[in-house]
Order: structure tokens, then sequence, then C-alpha cells
DNA sequence: GCCAAAAAAGTAAACGTTTACATTTTGTCC
DNA sequence: GGACAAAATGTAAACGTTTACTTTTTTGGC
């Protein structure tokens, strides 16, 4: 069956295909008359106007692209609804590609870029390696990249990023538990390698540096940004000869693993052991002891790097590369508590 | 700067367009020499093909649209992994729109469709109204519907989907609930008019029949499909004057909500209360307690779905129209027991 | 009713690919 | 080396829009 293009609606109406073209982008500059008459055509032939077709002719596909770790996330399912609150009033959709919390090959972002296939790339998750290839052929193009993750855009200065000050959160987490009472706390990271939790790794250990505490090796512990990492990650922490009072996570999956772990253990949490999250998903509130955490406001982070992406499509570049830094707020619940005695 | 396009390699490599494009696409057809030539000047000018203009020849653009509630709903973030691990290795790309548990317009899934930006639409969840405008226009064009929730897949007969057997399921659910010695059993459900637990209701509301058990006014309860709606669904029912002894949650995330409202009012599960989910999220094997629950394949639904799909899509039509059932499996954890005396 | 200006409509090219068909080159066999 | 088939390459059209430019029609003032 043949597709029904603006010509079949034109000879219906009996105008050019110019006219219908206008009826349709342009209504004010045709004629009352005219423009029902087309109308009518359209009506009657159901003619929708081929997207792909629409596309070549004027450039540009109105998708975005989202790379990041996994929509399943609760921190990034929040970022994601930031972004479509703005992206959808503009008419714009959305490709997303998950990493599954691995490393995406820079050359498959590039390629999307330089393809045409979407007018820009929202990074929120580490791409591999960074430099040549992408930077280059995204600039060369004037194709817009937002990065909403403070690791990456680290080292990708000149790109336009909104992130929290992860090594400061980090550092003030850790300050609270100090503040509890603790000395013994220990941190669990992703998986070597990953950046997600880099910062965050850093501004514990210039926590526990400035307070002059020690962090006896093993007391770093790779828990994969998983439930199930974490739980592993615990039990070997609370194996650990020095065992720690206080374990803060680097998200608030891995901080769920840890008190499923610590009450498998026979542990209560914050009696015998605190818990400290980050992000604030949700769950957390809900969590069984609710979970003090710092939390990133996730929604806000997905509005602005959203909106700064449809101001770069829109002006042809990015008109703005600076790093915006957004808030981040501790949330004191009920998985901090002083350490055992 | 000027896009470089395939002209622009021609002319370098001394060839004509079509020799290019042959390298590109059946590289078996042109002598080594010329190809290696070729090769040279792509990568010299550094060439991507434009996806738009190729998919505008081409006439189809190898994306497909997934219309779902929302990517944080785990069960969700489950058969999206299905779909992607399919589509990935066949080189589609997934655009994704969410719902946010309201019914999506046919019309947008009709326009998406018919307008020919994606090459097929995967409905995981209701849109409205279901009838004339896609149906027609899908099936004058035999573009692709493929359905993964029955509730939908019941509206439609004639489009292929893939499900477990809700009703069924949460007959089985509720009667262990019974076995358990419970004769006073809630459910908690989504909104009014959401099709998304309405089979699991009739499920249960059959089971209690079956059983002789009446179902008191307010012992349905709506829970919005959330963890807040479903702690203030509990927090009705616990209030009720005819206090149930175990809760059927329509899905894992209010069963999760469940269990909080439990705890927040003093009570122990499953010594004062039982709670019975479904779905079998990735949360509910560490929440406090473990959580009883109907566990549907979401990895599993999720590979069929797009397997028929790429298959409509590969064939031009769906060649089996036919509904497919997989199993569900109760998976017994800790937040189920006797009815306390 | 005529004229100029403004508004409306039409014509045709262009976007970058793929591909049917035509042409040229290569290889093989005698 | 000539004839012929097969392989390689080239030519040009087509996909459905949008839009710069041109032509036609309408409007309004006299």
């Amino acid at each position: 069956m043949k597709q029904v293009s603006i010509k079949t609606v034109a000879e219906l109406a009996g105008v050019s295909i110019a006219t219908v073209s206008r009826c349709i982008n342009e209504p004010d500059r045709v004629r009352e008359k005219t423009r029902v008459r087309v109308q009518e055509a359209i009506l009657q032939t159901g003619y929708e106007p081929n997207t792909i077709a629409r596309s070549f002719r004027r450039g540009h596909t109105n998708l975005v692209m989202v790379v990041l770790p996994s929509v399943g996330d609760p921190f990034f399912t929040g970022v994601l609804r930031g972004i479509r609150s703005v992206v959808d009033a503009e008419g714009y959709s959305l490709i997303i590609s998950e990493t599954q919390f691995n490393t995406m090959n820079a050359d498959e972002v590039g390629a999307m870029l330089v393809t045409r296939q979407a007018d820009g790339v929202i990074l929120l998750a580490s791409i591999f390696p960074f430099g040549s290839a992408v930077l280059e052929r995204a600039g060369r193009r004037a194709q817009p990249i937002v990065i909403g993750c403070e690791t990456i855009s680290a080292a990708l200065a000149g790109f336009p990023s909104v992130h929290i000050d992860n090594v400061g959160a980090a550092r003030e987490a850790t300050a609270y538990l100090q503040a509890q009472g603790h000395t013994r706390i220990a941190f669990i990271t992703a998986q070597a390698g990953s950046m997600l939790t880099r910062d965050r790794e850093a501004g514990y250990r210039a926590a526990m540096e400035a307070a002059g505490l020690a962090v006896p090796e093993g007391w770093v512990a790779e828990g994969d940004l998983s439930l199930d990492g974490a739980i592993r990650a615990t039990q070997a922490l609370l194996d650990h000869p020095e065992r720690p009072t206080a374990i803060f996570c680097g998200n608030d999956e891995m901080a769920l693993g840890a008190l499923h772990a610590a009450r498998a253990a026979g542990l209560d949490v914050p009696r015998d052991l605190s818990v400290m999250g980050f992000d604030d998903i949700r769950y957390a509130a809900t969590a069984s002891p609710p979970l003090t955490t710092m939390a990133q406001p996730a929604e806000l982070i997905g509005e602005r790097v959203a909106r700064r992406m449809l101001d770069a499509i829109e002006a042809g570049h990015a008109t703005n590369r600076e790093a915006e830094i957004v808030p981040h707020r501790l949330v004191v619940r009920d998985s901090v508590g002083p350490p055992p005695s």
C-alpha cells in the first residue's frame, strides 16, 4: 500500500505541495478558504507528515540521546524525570542508552552525534577514552554534549555540566559520622576503575585524613553499585579484623544492601552499626530503618542539564560551558547513631 | 562548516558515490583496490554516513518505541533490560516514553507509528481510547505493535502479546494466604480506572469468592502503585473496623510501602500482619522482612516481546498475533505467616 | 475599472542516501 | 588476441519534505 504523502493531499485539494506544507507549518500564510480545503483533504486521506523526510530536510531529528548507567537506578530515574519534563515540553523525544555500569565506548557516543542520529547527547555515565575522537568531532559539528556527572566533567573541562560538589558532600557526610562519635568508618565504593563514586571516595578519605583517622587496608570495599555487591562488601567489612562502627556507602542502593547484610548478621542498625547512604532515592525513606543519606536534587539536575542541552541545540553550539553546581543536603533519618560503647 | 557527505569521499577517492555507498553496505561487490582507496578517503575526511538520510532512503529508522508507565518501576526496568538485550544485538535503539501511570493518549502512539518516527511500538502501559484510530492506522501501514501487559491485550485481541496469567497468578497468591489460615485478606490496587492491576484484583476476588470469604467494603484500597500511596492505603486498612490479617498488594512497590506502614504502626510482619507482593522486583529479597511475592519473569517478557517486535518489523507485519503466556512463580520469603490468634 | 502593492500560491531545487539499470573493465577460454 | 561472460563501476532517479524564488491573485485607493 502506497504511503499517503503530501502530494496525495495536494492533488485531492487541488493545490501545490508547497501550499500543503505551508498549511501545516505556517498556517497564517495561507488563505482561510484554501486552508480548510487542505485540512479536509488531510483528514480524508489520513495524511501524517513523514517524520523521517522532515528530519532529513530540516537537518535535525528532535531526538536527544541520554547515556546513563541504568534507568533502573532510582537516582538516574529522578534525573531522567527532570530531563523528560523539559524536553517533552519542547517536542523532543529521548533515546536512552544504558551502559549497565560499564564504561561506554566513546566512539559509540561520537558516532551517534556525528551520524546525526540525535541532536545532542546528555552524558550521565562515564565513557572512555575521553578525548580525541568525541571531542574533536562534536566540536567540529558544534553538536552539543552536556554532562551531569562530576567525575566525567572533571576530565572534560570545556563541556557544560551540572552536578553537586561530590567531594564536599562526601566530606560532610563523613564528618557527620565523625560528629556522632565514629572513628572507625568504612566506605563502600563502586567497582575499581569506575568513576561514579571516585569523588565521593576522595571526599571520604579527605575527611578521614582531616580528622586524623586511619583508613586501614580493606576499609574501602567494592560494592559494585548493586544490592548484592554491597551485601558481599558489608559481610567482608563485618569480618574485618578492625570492624568499622559505621559504613558510608557510595550510593543508596548499596546502603540498602548494607542494611540487609547487617540485619542478616544479626546486627541492629543503628545500635550496633551505622549506615550512611548517598543520593536519597525514594526507597531511602521507607527502608528499615529509614536511611540517613546525602541527598542530591536528582530532578533538578535533570532539568538543568536538559535546559542547557536545548539551549545549545537552539544556538547551534554550547553557549555556556561552565560547570553548574547544585546544592546537596544531609537528610538525617534513623540509620546513623553513636557507635556502640 | 559543510557536512562531509558521501560525495566528498567519492571525489577524494576518485570514484562515484555509488561505489562509496557499496563499499559501506556491500563491500564484497567492490574490488579490493578500490575499496582500500575509498576506505582511506573515508578515514581522511572523517566521513560518517548521515543516519537521517539513510533512514529516509531506506524507509525505516531502526528505532523502536517503548511506552511504559515509568522506567523507574523495577518491574519495568527488568522488562526493559530484556527488550534491550535483544534489540541491541540487531542494531536498534529505543525511544522511551513514560506515561507516569496515566493513560496515554492513543493518538500520540498512533502518530508515532504513522509518522514513521519509529519502526514499531511496544506497549507496556495502557493507552486510551483503544480502538479506531490506532488500530486502523497501524493496520493500514502494517506497522507493528506488540503488547506486554495482559489487561491491554485483553482489550485488543489481534495484537501480539506476551504476559503472565495475571488472574490465575493473583488467585494462587490469594489461595496461598488462605492456606496459611488467613480469611481476612485485603487487596491494594492501583488508582481506580487503571488497568494495570485490574486482572490481579479480579483474581483476588475470584479466590475469595471460591473460598466463600467476604470482601467487605473498603478492603480493596487504592494504592496508586506508589510507595506513598500504599502507605496511605495500608493505614486506612489498619484503621478499618474489620482489620485484615493479610494484605495482598498489586505490586511489590506497594508491598514495600505496606511493610513500612505496618512497621510505623508498631506491627511486626509477619507476626501481626502478613504482606504479599507481586512482581518480585530486586528490592523484594532485601526488604525487611524479605517479601513473599508472586514473581513475573520480567526480563523474559522483555526478550519475547522484543523478539516478536523484530520479527514483525522484518516481515513487514505481525506474523503471529497470539497471546503468549509466560510462567509466574510464587516466591516464599518471610513476609507471610499464619494470622495472629 | 485601473494600478500598484501585498498576499497567496506555484515551481523547482535541494537535502544525502540507495539502487535499478547502463556502461565499462576484467578475466577466461579458445 | 578476440569474443564473450562476469565483475566492477558509473549514471541518474527516487524517497517526502521545506523553501528561495517566481508567478498569479487579491486588495484597496483613486
